[in-house]
DNA sequence: GCTTGACCTTGACGTTGCGTAAAGGTGTAA
DNA sequence: TTACACCTTTACGCAACGTCAAGGTCAAGC
Protein backbone atom coordinates (compact mmCIF):
# COMPACT_ATOMS: atom_id res chain seq x y z
CA UNK A 1 0.00 0.00 0.00
CA UNK A 2 1.41 3.54 -0.79
CA UNK A 3 0.46 6.54 0.94
CA UNK A 4 0.75 9.92 -0.32
CA UNK A 5 1.21 12.95 2.79
CA UNK A 6 -1.92 13.74 3.63
CA UNK A 7 -3.25 9.87 3.16
CA UNK A 8 -0.65 9.06 5.61
CA UNK A 9 -1.46 11.82 7.82
CA UNK A 10 -4.92 11.21 8.15
CA UNK A 11 -3.94 7.37 8.88
CA UNK A 12 -1.98 8.79 11.62
CA UNK A 13 -3.69 11.38 13.03
CA UNK A 14 -0.42 14.04 12.27
CA UNK A 15 -0.84 17.15 10.17
CA UNK A 16 1.21 17.08 6.78
CA UNK A 17 3.45 19.68 7.98
CA UNK A 18 4.43 17.20 10.40
CA UNK A 19 5.65 14.74 8.26
CA UNK A 20 7.35 17.27 5.80
CA UNK A 21 9.04 18.69 9.09
CA UNK A 22 9.95 14.88 9.60
CA UNK A 23 11.37 14.32 6.16
CA UNK A 24 13.47 18.01 6.78
CA UNK A 25 15.19 16.63 10.36
CA UNK A 26 15.66 13.43 8.54
CA UNK A 27 13.67 11.60 10.56
CA UNK A 28 11.10 9.98 8.59
CA UNK A 29 12.12 10.40 4.76
CA UNK A 30 9.30 8.96 2.31
CA UNK A 31 9.88 6.25 0.30
CA UNK A 32 10.58 7.62 -2.87
CA UNK A 33 8.76 10.72 -4.42
CA UNK A 34 7.37 10.56 -8.01
CA UNK A 35 7.92 12.41 -11.30
CA UNK A 36 6.70 15.68 -9.85
CA UNK A 37 8.14 15.30 -6.83
CA UNK A 38 5.04 14.38 -4.52
CA UNK A 39 6.15 12.29 -1.57
CA UNK A 40 5.40 8.45 -1.71
CA UNK A 41 5.11 6.79 1.70
CA UNK A 42 5.47 2.49 1.97
CA UNK A 43 4.51 0.29 4.64
CA UNK A 44 7.97 0.64 5.75
CA UNK A 45 7.40 3.99 6.66
CA UNK A 46 4.05 3.01 8.42
CA UNK A 47 5.95 1.18 10.80
CA UNK A 48 8.60 3.80 11.27
CA UNK A 49 6.10 6.44 11.43
CA UNK A 50 4.28 4.04 14.83
CA UNK A 51 7.57 3.97 15.97
CA UNK A 52 8.09 7.53 16.03
CA UNK A 53 5.08 7.92 17.59
CA UNK A 54 5.11 5.64 20.51
CA UNK A 55 8.45 7.44 21.42
CA UNK A 56 6.81 10.91 20.97
CA UNK A 57 3.87 9.95 23.39
CA UNK A 58 6.52 8.94 26.25
CA UNK A 59 7.32 12.51 25.46
CA UNK A 60 10.67 11.96 23.97
CA UNK A 61 12.33 14.73 21.94
CA UNK A 62 12.68 13.97 18.18
CA UNK A 63 16.50 14.52 18.28
CA UNK A 64 16.78 11.24 20.58
CA UNK A 65 13.96 9.89 18.76
CA UNK A 66 15.85 9.46 15.91
CA UNK A 67 18.82 8.39 17.21
CA UNK A 68 17.58 5.32 18.77
CA UNK A 69 15.65 4.32 15.81
CA UNK A 70 18.54 5.02 13.17
CA UNK A 71 20.59 2.84 15.81
CA UNK A 72 22.12 0.04 13.95
CA UNK A 73 21.41 -2.20 17.09
CA UNK A 74 18.22 -1.14 17.41
CA UNK A 75 15.90 -3.98 18.99
CA UNK A 76 12.81 -3.44 17.84
CA UNK A 77 10.54 -5.64 20.48
CA UNK A 78 13.19 -4.74 22.52
CA UNK A 79 12.08 -1.47 22.54
CA UNK A 80 8.10 -1.97 22.37
CA UNK A 81 8.65 -4.14 26.03
CA UNK A 82 9.97 -1.02 26.69
CA UNK A 83 7.56 1.14 25.02
CA UNK A 84 5.13 -1.19 27.32
CA UNK A 85 6.57 -0.37 30.93
CA UNK A 86 6.80 3.25 30.09
CA UNK A 87 3.07 3.54 29.29
CA UNK A 88 2.16 1.77 32.38
CA UNK A 89 4.25 3.99 34.31
CA UNK A 90 2.52 6.90 32.65
CA UNK A 91 -0.46 5.14 33.54
CA UNK A 92 0.52 4.86 37.42
CA UNK A 93 1.30 8.46 37.29
CA UNK A 94 -2.17 9.34 36.13
CA UNK A 95 -3.56 7.04 38.58
CA UNK A 96 -1.72 9.41 40.97
CA UNK A 97 -2.97 12.60 39.40
CA UNK A 98 -6.57 10.92 39.76
CA UNK A 99 -6.40 9.55 43.33
CA UNK A 100 -4.69 13.51 43.66
CA UNK A 101 -7.78 15.10 42.56
CA UNK A 102 -10.39 13.26 43.55
CA UNK A 103 -8.30 14.22 47.32
CA UNK A 104 -8.82 17.88 46.28
CA UNK A 105 -12.43 17.03 46.13
CA UNK A 106 -12.89 15.34 49.21
CA UNK A 107 -10.43 18.43 50.42
CA UNK A 108 -12.90 20.89 49.16
CA UNK A 109 -16.59 19.25 50.23
CA UNK A 110 -14.45 19.65 53.48
CA UNK A 111 -14.27 15.44 54.09
CA UNK A 112 -10.65 15.94 54.96
CA UNK A 113 -7.64 18.55 55.09
CA UNK A 114 -4.11 18.12 52.25
CA UNK A 115 -1.08 18.72 53.35
CA UNK A 116 1.14 21.01 51.22
CA UNK A 117 3.18 18.42 49.93
CA UNK A 118 0.04 16.58 49.37
CA UNK A 119 -1.36 19.15 46.75
CA UNK A 120 1.25 17.66 44.42
CA UNK A 121 1.37 14.23 44.15
CA UNK A 122 1.36 12.74 40.87
CA UNK A 123 2.47 15.80 39.06
CA UNK A 124 6.06 14.97 39.89
CA UNK A 125 7.69 12.96 37.21
CA UNK A 126 10.92 12.11 39.00
CA UNK A 127 8.67 10.29 41.90
CA UNK A 128 7.41 8.20 39.35
CA UNK A 129 10.99 7.31 37.74
CA UNK A 130 11.62 6.52 41.31
CA UNK A 131 8.73 4.43 41.60
CA UNK A 132 10.10 2.68 37.75
CA UNK A 133 13.09 2.26 39.12
CA UNK A 134 12.14 0.40 42.30
CA UNK A 135 9.36 -1.58 40.57
CA UNK A 136 10.29 -1.72 37.01
CA UNK A 137 11.46 -5.08 37.53
CA UNK A 138 8.61 -6.76 40.06
CA UNK A 139 5.90 -5.43 37.30
CA UNK A 140 7.72 -6.87 33.88
CA UNK A 141 5.45 -9.50 32.70
CA UNK A 142 2.38 -9.00 35.28
CA UNK A 143 0.86 -6.06 33.76
CA UNK A 144 -2.30 -7.66 33.60
CA UNK A 145 -2.29 -8.07 37.65
CA UNK A 146 -1.20 -4.77 38.03
CA UNK A 147 -3.48 -3.05 36.28
CA UNK A 148 -6.24 -4.84 37.78
CA UNK A 149 -4.96 -4.07 41.31
CA UNK A 150 -5.16 -0.71 40.64
CA UNK A 151 -8.28 -0.15 39.29
CA UNK A 152 -9.50 -2.36 41.95
CA UNK A 153 -8.04 -0.21 44.66
CA UNK A 154 -9.72 2.70 43.14
CA UNK A 155 -13.11 1.48 42.52
CA UNK A 156 -12.74 1.00 46.34
CA UNK A 157 -12.08 4.36 46.68
CA UNK A 158 -9.32 2.81 48.96
CA UNK A 159 -6.80 5.29 50.72
CA UNK A 160 -3.04 5.23 49.13
CA UNK A 161 -1.76 3.04 52.45
CA UNK A 162 -4.68 0.63 52.18
CA UNK A 163 -3.69 -0.02 48.70
CA UNK A 164 -0.33 -0.55 49.83
CA UNK A 165 -1.56 -3.06 52.40
CA UNK A 166 -3.70 -4.42 49.99
CA UNK A 167 -0.66 -5.07 47.55
CA UNK A 168 1.35 -6.31 50.42
CA UNK A 169 -1.40 -8.87 51.17
CA UNK A 170 -1.04 -10.31 47.71
CA UNK A 171 2.89 -10.58 47.55
CA UNK A 172 2.04 -12.75 50.90
CA UNK A 173 -0.47 -15.15 49.74
CA UNK A 174 2.06 -15.80 47.05
CA UNK A 175 5.49 -16.37 49.37
CA UNK A 176 3.11 -18.27 51.55
CA UNK A 177 1.81 -20.60 48.71
CA UNK A 178 4.99 -21.29 47.51
CA UNK A 179 6.36 -22.41 50.97
CA UNK A 180 3.16 -24.58 51.35
CA UNK A 181 3.41 -26.39 47.95
CA UNK A 182 7.06 -26.78 48.95
CA UNK A 183 5.71 -28.80 52.16
CA UNK A 184 2.95 -29.82 49.78
CA UNK A 185 0.05 -30.74 51.67
CA UNK A 186 -3.02 -28.92 51.08
CA UNK A 187 -4.34 -29.83 54.13
CA UNK A 188 -1.31 -28.94 56.22
CA UNK A 189 -0.49 -25.61 58.47
CA UNK A 190 1.35 -23.60 56.12
CA UNK A 191 -1.42 -24.41 53.36
CA UNK A 192 -4.34 -22.91 55.81
CA UNK A 193 -2.14 -19.86 56.43
CA UNK A 194 -2.14 -19.41 52.43
CA UNK A 195 -5.93 -19.56 52.32
CA UNK A 196 -6.72 -17.77 55.38
CA UNK A 197 -4.16 -15.17 53.90
CA UNK A 198 -5.90 -15.48 50.59
CA UNK A 199 -9.66 -14.58 52.44
CA UNK A 200 -8.05 -11.60 53.96
CA UNK A 201 -6.85 -10.64 50.45
CA UNK A 202 -10.43 -11.38 49.19
CA UNK A 203 -12.57 -9.24 51.76
CA UNK A 204 -10.23 -6.02 50.30
CA UNK A 205 -12.39 -6.80 47.40
CA UNK A 206 -15.47 -7.91 48.52
CA UNK A 207 -16.67 -7.04 51.76
CA UNK A 208 -19.31 -10.08 51.76
CA UNK A 209 -17.27 -13.10 52.49
CA UNK A 210 -19.12 -16.25 51.80
CA UNK A 211 -17.41 -19.64 51.86
CA UNK A 212 -19.20 -20.29 48.58
CA UNK A 213 -17.54 -17.43 46.93
CA UNK A 214 -14.41 -18.00 48.33
CA UNK A 215 -14.70 -21.44 46.86
CA UNK A 216 -15.77 -20.83 43.83
CA UNK A 217 -13.12 -18.08 43.20
CA UNK A 218 -10.66 -20.99 43.51
CA UNK A 219 -11.90 -23.32 41.16
CA UNK A 220 -11.84 -20.43 38.74
CA UNK A 221 -8.10 -20.19 39.45
CA UNK A 222 -7.78 -23.37 38.58
CA UNK A 223 -10.33 -23.48 35.50
CA UNK A 224 -8.99 -20.05 33.76
CA UNK A 225 -5.60 -20.11 31.87
CA UNK A 226 -5.08 -16.12 32.69
CA UNK A 227 -5.10 -16.75 37.18
CA UNK A 228 -3.76 -20.09 36.70
CA UNK A 229 -0.43 -19.11 35.17
CA UNK A 230 -0.70 -16.12 37.87
CA UNK A 231 -0.27 -18.82 41.04
CA UNK A 232 1.83 -20.98 39.09
CA UNK A 233 4.44 -18.44 39.64
CA UNK A 234 4.28 -19.36 43.28
CA UNK A 235 5.17 -22.56 42.13
CA UNK A 236 4.25 -25.97 39.89
CA UNK A 237 0.43 -26.58 39.82
CA UNK A 238 0.03 -23.15 41.83
CA UNK A 239 -3.66 -22.47 41.23
CA UNK A 240 -4.39 -26.04 41.83
CA UNK A 241 -2.71 -26.26 45.16
CA UNK A 242 -4.15 -22.99 46.26
CA UNK A 243 -7.82 -24.44 45.31
CA UNK A 244 -7.51 -27.74 47.63
CA UNK A 245 -6.36 -25.71 50.97
CA UNK A 246 -8.95 -23.25 50.25
CA UNK A 247 -11.67 -26.03 49.16
CA UNK A 248 -10.67 -27.47 53.00
CA UNK A 249 -10.34 -24.62 54.61
CA UNK A 250 -13.44 -23.56 54.02
CA UNK A 251 -14.50 -26.88 54.85
CA UNK A 252 -16.05 -27.27 51.26
CA UNK A 253 -13.96 -30.14 50.03
CA UNK A 254 -16.41 -32.97 50.54
CA UNK B 1 3.09 28.69 55.24
CA UNK B 2 5.08 30.84 53.20
CA UNK B 3 7.47 29.61 50.83
CA UNK B 4 10.62 31.06 48.52
CA UNK B 5 10.36 30.48 44.67
CA UNK B 6 12.75 27.56 45.77
CA UNK B 7 10.69 25.64 47.91
CA UNK B 8 7.59 26.11 46.49
CA UNK B 9 9.68 24.99 43.29
CA UNK B 10 10.71 21.72 45.22
CA UNK B 11 6.81 21.05 46.07
CA UNK B 12 4.91 21.20 42.95
CA UNK B 13 7.93 19.83 41.06
CA UNK B 14 8.33 22.61 38.61
CA UNK B 15 11.46 24.74 37.91
CA UNK B 16 12.03 28.53 39.43
CA UNK B 17 12.03 29.58 35.74
CA UNK B 18 8.64 28.65 35.34
CA UNK B 19 7.53 30.04 38.12
CA UNK B 20 9.05 33.60 37.29
CA UNK B 21 7.41 32.89 34.01
CA UNK B 22 4.09 32.37 35.64
CA UNK B 23 4.80 35.53 37.28
CA UNK B 24 5.98 37.33 34.14
CA UNK B 25 2.96 35.98 32.09
CA UNK B 26 0.49 37.23 35.28
CA UNK B 27 -0.66 33.11 35.89
CA UNK B 28 0.63 33.02 38.83
CA UNK B 29 2.20 36.57 41.07
CA UNK B 30 3.61 35.92 44.58
CA UNK B 31 1.60 37.15 47.54
CA UNK B 32 4.17 39.83 48.06
CA UNK B 33 8.02 40.56 47.90
CA UNK B 34 10.39 40.83 50.56
CA UNK B 35 12.59 44.32 50.99
CA UNK B 36 15.19 42.66 48.71
CA UNK B 37 12.50 41.91 46.20
CA UNK B 38 12.37 37.81 46.32
CA UNK B 39 9.16 36.30 45.79
CA UNK B 40 7.03 35.02 48.40
CA UNK B 41 4.22 32.77 48.18
CA UNK B 42 1.18 31.61 50.37
CA UNK B 43 -1.07 29.18 51.08
CA UNK B 44 -3.73 30.65 48.50
CA UNK B 45 -0.45 30.60 45.72
CA UNK B 46 -0.37 26.98 46.63
CA UNK B 47 -3.53 26.05 45.66
CA UNK B 48 -3.74 28.00 42.70
CA UNK B 49 -0.27 26.61 41.45
CA UNK B 50 -1.90 22.82 41.93
CA UNK B 51 -5.12 24.43 39.89
CA UNK B 52 -2.74 25.77 37.13
CA UNK B 53 -0.87 22.03 37.25
CA UNK B 54 -4.14 20.15 36.62
CA UNK B 55 -4.28 22.22 34.13
CA UNK B 56 -1.66 22.10 31.98
CA UNK B 57 -1.73 18.45 32.79
CA UNK B 58 -4.66 18.15 30.60
CA UNK B 59 -2.60 20.33 28.09
CA UNK B 60 -4.50 23.21 28.26
CA UNK B 61 -1.89 26.57 27.17
CA UNK B 62 -1.30 29.11 29.82
CA UNK B 63 -3.32 31.67 28.81
CA UNK B 64 -6.98 29.80 28.50
CA UNK B 65 -5.67 28.70 32.19
CA UNK B 66 -5.42 32.26 33.07
CA UNK B 67 -8.48 33.37 31.76
CA UNK B 68 -10.39 30.38 33.07
CA UNK B 69 -8.60 30.51 36.50
CA UNK B 70 -9.23 34.57 37.31
CA UNK B 71 -13.16 34.38 35.15
CA UNK B 72 -15.38 35.09 38.20
CA UNK B 73 -17.39 32.62 37.62
CA UNK B 74 -15.12 29.89 38.39
CA UNK B 75 -16.50 26.95 40.24
CA UNK B 76 -13.18 25.43 41.84
CA UNK B 77 -15.65 22.59 42.56
CA UNK B 78 -17.08 22.14 39.16
CA UNK B 79 -13.84 22.49 37.42
CA UNK B 80 -12.23 19.22 39.92
CA UNK B 81 -15.07 17.15 38.58
CA UNK B 82 -13.70 18.36 35.52
CA UNK B 83 -10.22 17.52 35.39
CA UNK B 84 -11.22 13.82 37.06
CA UNK B 85 -13.17 13.03 33.71
CA UNK B 86 -10.51 14.59 31.55
CA UNK B 87 -8.14 12.33 33.17
CA UNK B 88 -10.28 9.60 33.12
CA UNK B 89 -10.39 10.19 29.21
CA UNK B 90 -6.53 10.34 29.44
CA UNK B 91 -6.60 7.28 30.90
CA UNK B 92 -8.62 5.66 28.03
CA UNK B 93 -6.66 6.95 25.53
CA UNK B 94 -3.45 5.18 27.50
CA UNK B 95 -5.18 2.01 27.76
CA UNK B 96 -5.73 1.90 23.83
CA UNK B 97 -2.00 2.61 23.44
CA UNK B 98 -1.61 -0.28 26.19
CA UNK B 99 -3.69 -2.36 23.74
CA UNK B 100 -1.62 -1.09 20.53
CA UNK B 101 1.51 -1.51 22.02
CA UNK B 102 0.72 -5.39 22.66
CA UNK B 103 -0.66 -5.81 19.35
CA UNK B 104 2.30 -4.82 18.01
CA UNK B 105 4.04 -7.32 20.33
CA UNK B 106 2.52 -10.22 19.27
CA UNK B 107 2.42 -8.70 15.56
CA UNK B 108 6.17 -9.00 15.85
CA UNK B 109 5.93 -12.43 17.33
CA UNK B 110 3.90 -13.28 14.20
CA UNK B 111 1.03 -14.22 16.09
CA UNK B 112 -1.34 -11.84 14.25
CA UNK B 113 -0.94 -9.29 12.37
CA UNK B 114 -2.03 -5.72 11.89
CA UNK B 115 -3.80 -3.96 9.27
CA UNK B 116 -2.43 -0.50 8.79
CA UNK B 117 -4.93 1.96 10.73
CA UNK B 118 -4.79 -0.28 13.50
CA UNK B 119 -1.28 0.77 13.56
CA UNK B 120 -2.62 4.31 14.89
CA UNK B 121 -5.40 3.12 17.43
CA UNK B 122 -4.44 5.74 20.51
CA UNK B 123 -2.67 8.37 18.93
CA UNK B 124 -6.03 9.69 17.64
CA UNK B 125 -6.99 12.33 20.10
CA UNK B 126 -10.07 13.34 18.06
CA UNK B 127 -10.87 9.98 18.66
CA UNK B 128 -11.26 9.97 22.25
CA UNK B 129 -12.88 13.83 22.28
CA UNK B 130 -15.80 11.82 19.65
CA UNK B 131 -15.68 9.37 22.45
CA UNK B 132 -15.82 11.55 25.18
CA UNK B 133 -18.67 13.60 24.04
CA UNK B 134 -20.28 10.54 23.35
CA UNK B 135 -19.93 9.06 26.57
CA UNK B 136 -19.09 12.04 28.35
CA UNK B 137 -22.20 12.18 30.78
CA UNK B 138 -22.74 8.22 31.03
CA UNK B 139 -19.59 8.37 32.39
CA UNK B 140 -19.81 10.41 34.87
CA UNK B 141 -20.31 9.27 38.67
CA UNK B 142 -19.64 5.67 37.81
CA UNK B 143 -15.71 5.80 37.56
CA UNK B 144 -15.55 3.05 39.53
CA UNK B 145 -16.95 0.71 37.04
CA UNK B 146 -15.91 2.21 34.09
CA UNK B 147 -12.28 1.49 35.15
CA UNK B 148 -13.03 -2.18 36.18
CA UNK B 149 -14.67 -3.07 32.87
CA UNK B 150 -11.52 -1.16 31.08
CA UNK B 151 -9.08 -3.20 33.21
CA UNK B 152 -11.11 -6.26 32.68
CA UNK B 153 -10.93 -6.08 28.91
CA UNK B 154 -7.22 -5.89 29.38
CA UNK B 155 -6.87 -8.34 31.95
CA UNK B 156 -8.75 -11.09 29.14
CA UNK B 157 -6.88 -9.63 26.58
CA UNK B 158 -10.46 -8.71 24.43
CA UNK B 159 -9.92 -7.46 21.41
CA UNK B 160 -11.90 -3.77 21.22
CA UNK B 161 -14.91 -5.68 19.35
CA UNK B 162 -15.25 -7.88 22.36
CA UNK B 163 -15.57 -4.96 24.68
CA UNK B 164 -17.60 -3.70 22.96
CA UNK B 165 -20.26 -6.33 23.14
CA UNK B 166 -18.94 -6.71 26.90
CA UNK B 167 -20.44 -3.25 27.29
CA UNK B 168 -23.24 -3.56 25.00
CA UNK B 169 -24.51 -6.56 27.07
CA UNK B 170 -23.68 -4.02 30.61
CA UNK B 171 -26.31 -2.19 29.30
CA UNK B 172 -28.57 -4.48 28.65
CA UNK B 173 -28.29 -6.06 31.60
CA UNK B 174 -29.37 -2.60 33.17
CA UNK B 175 -32.06 -2.48 30.76
CA UNK B 176 -33.48 -5.32 31.54
CA UNK B 177 -33.11 -5.01 35.18
CA UNK B 178 -34.93 -1.81 34.84
CA UNK B 179 -37.84 -3.27 32.69
CA UNK B 180 -38.11 -6.35 35.35
CA UNK B 181 -37.95 -4.67 38.34
CA UNK B 182 -40.89 -2.32 36.93
CA UNK B 183 -42.71 -5.59 36.19
CA UNK B 184 -42.14 -6.30 39.92
CA UNK B 185 -41.82 -10.15 39.94
CA UNK B 186 -38.14 -11.53 40.99
CA UNK B 187 -39.45 -14.97 39.41
CA UNK B 188 -41.16 -13.58 35.97
CA UNK B 189 -40.06 -13.83 32.60
CA UNK B 190 -38.30 -10.27 32.47
CA UNK B 191 -36.40 -11.59 35.50
CA UNK B 192 -35.06 -14.71 34.32
CA UNK B 193 -34.09 -12.59 31.42
CA UNK B 194 -32.32 -10.25 33.36
CA UNK B 195 -30.74 -13.01 34.83
CA UNK B 196 -29.75 -15.10 32.12
CA UNK B 197 -27.98 -11.59 30.44
CA UNK B 198 -26.10 -11.03 33.69
CA UNK B 199 -24.95 -14.68 33.62
CA UNK B 200 -23.79 -13.92 29.83
CA UNK B 201 -22.53 -10.58 31.28
CA UNK B 202 -20.30 -12.79 33.50
CA UNK B 203 -18.93 -15.20 31.38
CA UNK B 204 -17.29 -12.85 29.88
CA UNK B 205 -14.88 -12.12 32.58
CA UNK B 206 -15.40 -15.42 34.67
CA UNK B 207 -15.28 -18.66 32.36
CA UNK B 208 -15.53 -20.61 34.84
CA UNK B 209 -19.24 -20.07 35.12
CA UNK B 210 -20.98 -21.66 38.30
CA UNK B 211 -24.23 -21.38 40.09
CA UNK B 212 -22.95 -20.66 43.46
CA UNK B 213 -20.51 -17.57 42.30
CA UNK B 214 -22.93 -16.71 40.12
CA UNK B 215 -25.35 -16.62 43.28
CA UNK B 216 -22.31 -15.63 45.74
CA UNK B 217 -21.74 -12.08 43.33
CA UNK B 218 -25.79 -11.18 43.35
CA UNK B 219 -25.50 -11.09 47.38
CA UNK B 220 -22.45 -8.96 47.14
CA UNK B 221 -24.27 -6.55 44.87
CA UNK B 222 -26.64 -6.06 48.04
CA UNK B 223 -24.52 -6.41 51.16
CA UNK B 224 -21.86 -3.77 49.19
CA UNK B 225 -23.13 -0.17 48.72
CA UNK B 226 -20.75 0.41 45.80
CA UNK B 227 -22.05 -2.58 44.02
CA UNK B 228 -25.54 -1.88 45.64
CA UNK B 229 -25.62 1.91 44.18
CA UNK B 230 -24.49 0.53 40.63
CA UNK B 231 -27.95 -1.05 40.26
CA UNK B 232 -29.90 1.13 42.03
CA UNK B 233 -29.71 3.10 39.08
CA UNK B 234 -32.08 0.66 37.16
CA UNK B 235 -34.32 0.62 39.65
CA UNK B 236 -35.03 1.11 43.58
CA UNK B 237 -33.69 -1.98 45.68
CA UNK B 238 -32.14 -2.92 41.73
CA UNK B 239 -29.38 -5.07 43.68
CA UNK B 240 -31.98 -6.71 45.72
CA UNK B 241 -34.24 -7.71 43.15
CA UNK B 242 -31.68 -8.94 40.90
CA UNK B 243 -30.24 -11.17 43.75
CA UNK B 244 -33.67 -12.67 43.72
CA UNK B 245 -33.39 -12.90 40.39
CA UNK B 246 -30.50 -14.88 40.46
CA UNK B 247 -31.13 -16.86 43.37
CA UNK B 248 -34.92 -18.00 41.39
CA UNK B 249 -32.46 -18.42 38.01
CA UNK B 250 -29.66 -20.55 39.13
CA UNK B 251 -32.13 -22.33 41.54
CA UNK B 252 -30.65 -21.44 44.54
CA UNK B 253 -33.36 -19.48 46.36
CA UNK B 254 -34.53 -22.61 48.69
C1' DG C 1 33.48 41.87 60.46
C1' DC C 2 34.41 38.90 56.56
C1' DT C 3 34.06 35.26 53.62
C1' DT C 4 31.70 31.54 51.44
C1' DG C 5 28.17 29.45 49.15
C1' DA C 6 23.64 28.87 48.40
C1' DC C 7 20.12 31.53 47.46
C1' DC C 8 17.64 35.48 44.90
C1' DT C 9 16.92 39.24 41.03
C1' DT C 10 16.19 40.96 36.05
C1' DG C 11 17.34 40.75 31.31
C1' DA C 12 18.01 38.43 26.99
C1' DC C 13 18.79 35.12 23.63
C1' DG C 14 18.06 30.02 22.16
C1' DT C 15 15.30 25.81 21.35
C1' DT C 16 11.63 22.50 20.01
C1' DG C 17 7.93 21.19 17.22
C1' DC C 18 5.40 22.45 14.77
C1' DG C 19 1.14 26.29 12.78
C1' DT C 20 0.29 29.21 9.25
C1' DA C 21 0.54 31.96 5.30
C1' DA C 22 2.51 32.81 0.57
C1' DA C 23 3.38 31.65 -4.05
C1' DG C 24 3.18 28.39 -7.12
C1' DG C 25 2.87 23.51 -9.63
C1' DT C 26 -0.21 18.87 -10.40
C1' DG C 27 -4.12 15.42 -11.14
C1' DT C 28 -8.62 14.36 -12.41
C1' DA C 29 -13.46 14.67 -12.88
C1' DA C 30 -17.09 17.11 -15.16
C1' DT D 1 -10.77 23.87 -19.74
C1' DT D 2 -12.00 24.80 -15.73
C1' DA D 3 -12.51 23.86 -11.26
C1' DC D 4 -10.84 22.05 -7.17
C1' DA D 5 -8.46 19.41 -4.19
C1' DC D 6 -4.20 18.03 -3.91
C1' DC D 7 1.06 18.77 -3.81
C1' DT D 8 5.70 21.61 -3.45
C1' DT D 9 9.28 24.90 -1.07
C1' DT D 10 10.27 29.00 1.63
C1' DA D 11 9.77 31.54 5.54
C1' DC D 12 8.21 33.80 9.51
C1' DG D 13 5.70 33.07 14.08
C1' DC D 14 4.73 30.89 18.55
C1' DA D 15 4.46 28.82 23.30
C1' DA D 16 6.78 27.51 27.21
C1' DC D 17 10.16 27.44 28.94
C1' DG D 18 16.03 26.31 29.24
C1' DT D 19 20.08 28.54 29.80
C1' DC D 20 23.55 31.76 30.37
C1' DA D 21 24.96 36.39 32.20
C1' DA D 22 25.65 39.86 35.56
C1' DG D 23 24.65 41.04 39.67
C1' DG D 24 22.37 41.53 44.74
C1' DT D 25 21.12 38.87 49.48
C1' DC D 26 21.22 35.94 53.51
C1' DA D 27 22.85 32.64 57.11
C1' DA D 28 26.60 30.22 58.97
C1' DG D 29 31.03 29.74 60.41
C1' DC D 30 35.52 31.60 61.33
Amino acid sequence: MEYTIQKLAKLAGVSTRTLRYYDEIGLLAPARKNSAGYRIYGREEVDKLQQILFYRELGMDLDSIRKIISDPSFDGPAALRMHREKLLARRRQLDLLIINVESTISAAEGKSTMADNEKFKGFKQKLVDDNERQYGEEIRGKYGDDAVDKSNAKMLNMSEEKYEEFRRLEQEVLSTLAEACKAGDPAGELARKAAALHKEWLNFTWPSYSKEVHAGLAQMYVDDERFAAYYEKACEGGAKFLRDAILIYTGLDQ
